[in-house]
DNA sequence: CGTAGACCCTGCGCGC
DNA sequence: TGCGCGCAGGGTCTAC
């Protein structure tokens, strides 16, 4: 499920509620995540207090004020939850944080829920997070300057492969997932089975709009959903978001009347409108 | 080198 | 109602 915003909206709901909270213990429940979960080295963590929370991608970054930290990414399926100690466990809430948490009577609890397993949660003892050998090939954040028209048509230079399969790649840009490139791409009105390398510098430009404008509006969807509904639950979840032309296949499109098209590239479904994505 | 495909895992919705 | 199937928004590894 996450992508960027997703992962940029958890991040500014733990922010709050962690930061300055000591961990006191951890337990492992499941250990088969992506990589398997290593319990000592999480124990080692114990007595640690939560400094900054950050995101690099998909992964969230949170640093602990004695350095180190825990590194966490969602996969597919993953949740992060923060509940009043002892809440009822869930099948899948595979590692679970004591924290003494200011407000809560009796501390508060961060559980790492994910059904499907794809998710990971990594730690360091000592030195900067941001430093983790998993986040050194990860392309620029879409927010940066870094990833500029030039930086675009430079990566894109001589390539073949279509300018979906091209953002979805994680080495030339970090956060983008299969919706929101969709998404990006029928907004700046591309046919996403462009070859990369034929991509006028006005339809990157186009392109980069388009992606920043997404998802800006999702994290702003994503901040209106926190401030409606968390606390209830607890939860700093996931939220609906209104997608313009992913997963609606046969469906009319929202801008030419056109009829949208599901194709599949590198095995991921891409959705556009061949009458307005050129 | 760049690229495509297999694979990891569980849950859900659909058609029969 | 139950069952089998295909599909799912993640990333990594391997082979061509």
């Amino acid at each position: 499920m996450p992508e960027l915003p997703e992962v940029e909206t958890i991040r500014r709901s733990l922010q709050g509620p962690l930061e300055g909270a000591r961990l006191l213990s951890v337990r492992v429940r499941d250990r088969r995540l992506r990589r398997p979960v290593r319990v000592a080295a999480l124990e080692r963590l114990n007595g640690r207090r939560v400094g900054d929370i950050g995101r690099r991608g998909k992964y969230l970054l949170l640093h602990l004020v004695e350095g180190g930290g825990l590194l966490l990414h969602l996969g597919m399926s993953g949740r992060v939850l923060l509940l009043s100690r002892g809440a009822a466990l869930d099948t899948h809430d595979h590692v679970c944080w004591q924290l003494d948490g200011a407000g809560a009577r009796g501390g508060i609890e961060m559980r790492f829920r994910d059904p499907r397993r794809f998710g990971l949660v990594l730690s360091r003892v000592s030195g900067d997070l941001s430093r983790h050998p998993l986040l050194a090939s990860l392309g620029p954040e879409p927010f940066d300057a870094a990833f500029s028209v030039d930086y675009l048509r430079e990566r894109a230079a001589h390539s073949r492969r279509p300018v979906k399969n091209m953002l979805m790649d994680a080495s030339v840009v970090a956060g983008l997932g299969n919706i929101y490139v969709s998404e990006a791409l029928w907004v700046a009105g591309v046919n996403p089975l462009t070859q990369a390398g034929r991509m006028s510098p006005t339809r990157w430009g186009r392109v980069r709009e388009a992606i920043l404008d997404v998802l800006a509006a999702a994290i702003d969807q994503g901040g209106t959903t926190l401030n409606d509904y968390r606390n209830a639950s607890g939860e700093a979840g996931y939220f609906q978001v209104y997608l313009q032309v992913y997963g609606r296949e046969a469906q009319a499109c929202l801008r030419c009347e056109g009829s949208i098209r599901r194709v599949t590239q590198s095995g991921r479904s891409t959705f556009y409108c061949p009458g307005c994505q050129h």
